[in-house]
RNA sequence: GUGGGUAUAGCUCAAUGGUAGAGCACUGGACUGUGGCUCCAGGCGUUGCGGGUUCAAGUCCCGUUACCCACCCCA
C-alpha cells in the first residue's frame, strides 16, 4: 500500500455513511420542529477564538489542535463547534435569545483509540441567551427526544452542578484543606490536576485515588444559594419531563469557562470512551469572546461514538428496490433508456449493462450490484415486443409486455 | 507524549528455527441468450520496513513504521 489515510481518519462509505446521513436528516429535521436554526461555520479559524475560550490550558493548543499558518497568521481546524457558534452570533450581529443546530467535522490531534478519531463528526446545539433552569432541563429534554427519534435506548444520563466561579473559589479552599493530608497518597496525575485544574482529579481512573475521592467533600453539595437553586429547579423540570438521571457528583469538567449544570448521556460497552453527548452550561463564555455577558446552555453529540454504539439500533435503512437492465446489442439502446427513466422516475435503483456485452457478462454485473430483477431485453424480445424480467431471488423469469412491465414497476415496493 | 498487543495472498486467518498454506473473494472454462449452485483450472506473496543471530528466520533479538486497546487529555 503506497498512500494510507493519515492517524486516526476514516473512508465511510456504503450503511454506514446512509446510517449517519439518516442521523444527520433526522436531527435537522427534528430540532427545526423545535424552533432551531441551523448554522455551518468554517472548519477552520483563528487560533485566538480558541486560545480565548479554551484558556490558559495551552498545552491544550500546542498538543491537540491542528494549527497551521498563512499569510502569517496561526489558523486552526476546529477542535469543536461552540466557540464556532458563539463567534459567528456576534459577528453576525444575532440577538439571543437564539438556538442554533451545528452539523460537522471536528478535528482534535488526540491519539486514536475506540470511539476516538482525530476527525470526526459532531452534531450539536446550543440555546444562546437562556438563564432559567427550565433550559437546562429542556436541553437534555431535547437530546432525549432526539435519541428517541433515531432509535437510541441504552443509554444513561448524568447530571452535576458545578458552580460558578463564586461557589467555586470557596470550594476549592474547601477541598484544597481537606486533601492537603492525603495529597502524598495521590497519584502523579492527581498531584499535577490538584494544581493545574483541581476539579478534574475526580476524573482519576485510579482506585487508590477513587477511595480518597469517594468521601471528600463534593461541589454539588456546596454551592452557593442561587447555584443550588439552579441546580434544584432543573432536576425538578427534569422529573416533569420523566427523564430519568443519575447524579454524579465527580462528574465535572476540564474547561473554565462551565457553569452549573453539567451532563454527559453514556453507553455501556462502548470501552474507555464511553460518553456519546456531553453538555453543560457555560454562562461565561460569550463574555469571555467579548460579548455581552449572555448565559448559555448546549451540547454536542459524537456521530462516529453513537454509530459504533448502536448499529443494530439504527432504523433499517429503507432497501429500494435494485434492477439491472441487461439490453443485448446496440440496436436496441434507446429501449434500455426509456426503461431506466421509468424504473427510476418511480423510485427505484436502476444500473444499465452495456450493451456491448454477452448476456453473461451482463448477468454476472447484475449479480455482483446484487440487483432484485433484470430484465433483459434482446432481438428475441424485440422482434416478440416484449421484455423478458426475472427474478434474481428466486430465479424465475417470463416474458411480458411492455404494459405489463410498466404495471409492475409501478406496482413494485 | 506514555504503556501493552498486533502486522503472512484482495479479505479472514494457519504454518514444533527447516520447501509459505486454507477458506472466502477474484479470473477463465464446462455453459456461444442467463448470474447464484456444481465441477475443472489459475497465487513465486519483497511474510509491514531495516538491521542482527543462525548452516537455515514468517518464527529468535534490536530498531522503525502502521494499526488496535488503554493511559494522559477530553473542548
Amino acid at each position: 500500500m503506497i498512500y494510507q489515510r493519515p492517524r486516526g481518519t476514516r473512508d465511510i462509505y456504503g450503511d454506514e455513511l446512509e446510517r449517519i446521513e439518516l442521523i444527520n436528516r433526522g436531527a435537522r429535521e427534528f430540532f427545526k420542529l423545535n424552533g432551531f436554526t441551523e448554522i455551518r461555520t468554517p472548519t477552520f479559524e483563528s487560533i485566538e477564538l480558541f486560545v480565548r475560550s479554551i484558556g490558559l490550558h495551552t498545552d491544550i493548543v500546542e498538543k491537540e489542535m491542528y494549527t497551521f499558518e498563512h499569510d502569517k497568521k496561526m489558523f486552526v481546524l476546529r477542535p469543536e463547534g461552540t466557540a464556532s457558534v458563539l463567534r459567528a452570533v456576534l459577528e453576525n450581529g444575532l440577538k439571543p435569545p437564539c438556538r442554533l443546530l451545528y452539523i460537522g467535522q471536528m478535528f482534535r490531534k488526540e491519539r486514536p483509540q475506540k470511539g476516538r478519531y482525530r476527525e470526526f463528526q459532531q452534531i450539536g446545539v446550543e440555546l444562546i441567551g437562556e438563564a432559567a433552569p427550565f433550559y437546562d432541563a429542556e436541553c437534555i429534554n431535547l437530546a432525549v427526544r432526539f435519541l428517541d427519534t433515531i432509535g437510541a435506548t441504552h443509554y444513561f444520563i448524568e447530571l452535576n452542578s458545578i458552580g460558578c466561579p463564586v461557589c467555586r473559589q470557596s470550594y476549592k479552599n474547601m477541598i484544597e484543606n481537606y486533601l492537603k493530608p492525603y495529597l502524598p497518597n495521590l497519584c502523579s496525575d492527581c498531584q499535577r490536576r490538584f494544581e493545574k485544574n483541581f476539579l478534574r482529579i475526580f476524573d482519576c481512573k485510579k482506585d487508590s485515588c477513587q477511595k480518597i475521592y469517594e468521601v471528600a467533600p463534593k461541589i454539588t453539595d456546596n454551592l452557593c444559594e442561587e447555584c443550588g437553586l439552579h441546580y434544584q429547579k432543573t432536576k425538578e423540570f427534569l422529573k416533569k419531563f420523566n427523564i430519568n438521571f443519575e447524579e454524579n457528583k465527580k462528574l465535572v469538567r476540564g474547561l473554565d469557562y462551565y457553569t452549573r449544570t453539567v451532563f454527559e448521556f453514556k453507553l455501556k460497552g462502548l470501552g474507555a470512551q464511553d460518553t456519546i453527548i456531553a453538555g453543560g452550561r457555560y454562562d461565561l463564555l460569550v463574555k469571555e469572546l467579548g460579548g455581552d455577558n449572555t448565559p448559555c446552555i448546549g451540547w454536542a453529540m459524537g456521530v462516529e461514538r453513537m454509530l459504533l454504539a448502536l448499529p443494530e439500533l439504527q432504523p433499517e435503512i429503507k432497501k429500494s428496490k435494485k434492477f439491472f437492465i441487461a439490453v443485448i446489442g446496440e440496436s436496441l439502446f434507446d429501449e434500455g433508456v426509456k426503461l431506466r427513466e421509468m424504473i427510476i422516475k418511480n423510485g427505484f435503483i436502476c444500473i444499465h449493462g452495456n450493451p456491448l456485452d454477452k448476456i453473461k457478462t451482463q448477468m454476472k454485473d447484475a449479480h455482483h450490484y446484487k440487483v432484485d430483477y433484470v430484465i433483459i431485453y434482446g432481438e428475441d424480445e424485440a422482434a416478440q415486443g416484449v421484455y423478458t424480467l426475472k427474478n434474481m431471488m428466486t430465479g424465475e423469469q417470463k416474458k411480458i409486455s411492455q404494459n405489463e412491465i410498466i404495471q409492475f414497476i409501478e406496482q413494485c415496493q
